[in-house]
DNA sequence: CGCTCACATGTGAACGGTAACATTCTAATT
DNA sequence: AATTAGAATGTTACCGTTCACATGTGAGCG
């Protein structure tokens, strides 16, 4: 790039008139007549004059830059949330920053490079219980706009989008009831996210609904990854608790317990059901096609865009908080229960 | 927020200095007393004072921030490449703003809107040999800098990183013929893109090798999705046409034509062979476990923010290619030809 | 014909940093 | 004690916009 760039002052220069109605053109002020207009704009493009967002941000106090920070940026459920937010986002004239936090240690750094940057609001995917997200709650008191997406605290003081896994829960296990299991295995993620209380929570109203005792040897721990998964199905094979149907909390943990079971000679479905939780974009081809939950990916980036965005343009809104409908999708990974 | 920021004005007051020894403290340099760096760190901590990166670009002329463009954010092979990209530039003192261009119609206005905020330099994933990504061109030459990332023209005048796609596709089919395979399909990507040549000429270099006589009729068409595999092999069988094994060029295809294969009473590996390309998360759950060419992820996104940051440092070095080694994984879709 | 008013355009000062240069201070050297 | 180099600190201008206000212009009216 050449050194020195074209500013609105060269523009006037070339169209004849003060800076400031050049000013007024690229702002699509109303106050300029036809030919004045024309002039500039002619000359805008024989310069080839590119407005230079940096200094408008400066003058005006602000970015039209949302920062946007997520565990990571290639699980299927967050890069599809930050694809629809970055879509709502730049409709309504707004930019993303993304930054990931591999460890939560990366937040406060994270945040405080966004910060620096001064980025007009922030979007926290899965902002969990951990004292490094802690830092965030002095910002938001002190009026920085802020969305938690997905996975989020119940906070009335912050706004937030998240699905309904509380009922995520209730339609996986409901299902399996219905389909004549009594001994429903769930396999759930790390304890203090809070996605995973609210499904084990669906898990359990759906049981004790159908008047069913609660084990809690049926309730084993996973990290989300298809490898735990496994790892806990062997468990929980050699323990020889009775089961026949497994809810994994996710779609990954469900393929890792389809291959475990499979391995240890059980069918899925005919031995044992299993019904998975995301509906992920290849469920349909794993063997069997995965029975999920449905999450609406593309309504949380949106509306948590739209919630920022709100926020930002209306400080004296209060937060709101959106919750998203889930979806039973029944595929061939359960059957009824064989006697 | 409230209104008014904090300034390297108002520390300098408080600490009893000039604005610019602020400026200097900020800076680490050298020039500053202990005792004096100790005041103005004080009185940075007193007031909570933030540099502003917004006003520091104005003054340098660089925001230390890197565009990134991409199709979409939700491709594994994107998002991965993507978040490498970024833990590196972060390393480096980058940030990267996120584009993506669901239609090529939009990489204009992506590129436009990423100018006017003055990004150092551009990563460019997959582009496209398309009239749209024309628009880099003459940037390029006017001295911006820019890296095409995967599946990238072969371009000497600008730096890109790439897999040896042809290798990869080599690699592949040699590993079929191993087996005694000798009437191969490859089902390949759209035409226009680079990558999908490269696997096709290192398909065809492998059968020239064995001599076996190549027929058009072995090469169908897919779009990377599985769908398009699914009926792409549904035609292939319709059709009588003889083969033992299929080279898809992605993993996504490989899946949707096992299962169309299986849909069709075929076994897989034990009636065809299937190898896919990409080594995705989950290749190795899927049944049977996905036989495939992996391509270094992480060294994509790396590769291309230090090759970046390094022309944005130094302008005059001149453009480098960067070409990844590929490599076969061994799992169980493919297995020695039954005669 | 002069006055008013509304609209079009111009002027100068912010915004919050850094760069370049000027000045002051310190301590060593003469 | 005067000189002086070199380090520490200060001063002023500038980066490219927008904002608030000032000024210019022309139509409409009595």
């Amino acid at each position: 790039m050449s050194r020195s760039q074209i500013t609105i002052r060269d523009v006037a220069i070339q169209a004849g008139v003060s800076h400031q109605t050049v000013s007024r053109v690229i702002n699509n002020s109303e106050q300029v007549t036809p030919s004045t207009r024309k002039r500039v704009e002619d000359a805008i493009k024989k310069l080839g004059y590119r407005p230079n967002v940096i200094a408008r941000s400066m003058a005006q106090g602000h970015t039209h830059t949302l920062g946007c920070i997520s565990p990571n940026l290639t699980n299927y459920i967050f890069s599809s949330i930050i694809e629809n937010a970055q879509a709502e986002a730049r409709r309504l004239g707004f930019f993303i920053l993304t930054g990931f936090a591999s460890s939560a240690d990366d937040v406060p750094l994270l945040l405080d490079e966004m910060l620096n940057r001064r980025v007009d609001g922030l979007l926290v995917l899965n902002p969990r219980d951990d004292e490094r997200y802690l830092h965030l709650l002095p910002l938001i008191e002190s009026g920085m706009p802020v969305v938690y997406l997905k996975n989020t605290p119940k906070e009335e003081a912050v706004s937030s989008v998240c699905a309904d896994d509380q009922n995520g829960g209730y339609l996986a296990t409901q299902y399996l009831l219905e389909l004549g299991h009594t001994n429903i295995v769930t396999i759930i993620g790390p304890k203090n996210e809070e996605c995973t209380q609210d499904r084990l929570k669906g898990y359990r109203q759906a049981l004790s609904e159908a008047s069913i005792k609660q084990e809690e040897t049926l309730v084993i721990k996973g990290d989300w990854s298809a490898e735990s998964a496994g790892r806990a199905v062997q468990e929980l094979l050699a323990s020889a608790t009775p089961f026949s149907a497994i809810f994994a909390q996710n779609d990954r943990m469900a393929v890792g317990t389809i291959r475990a079971l499979r391995d240890s000679g059980l069918r899925v479905p005919q031995d044992i059901s299993v019904i998975g939780y995301d509906d992920i974009p290849l469920a349909s081809y794993f063997d069997p096609p995965l029975t999920t939950i449905r999450q609406p990916m593309d309504e949380f980036g949106r509306h948590g865009a739209q919630l920022l965005v709100d926020s930002i343009q209306n400080p004296k809104h209060s937060p709101r908080q959106v919750r998203l409908d889930t979806q039973l999708i029944k595929r061939n990974s359960c059957a009824p229960l064989q006697s």
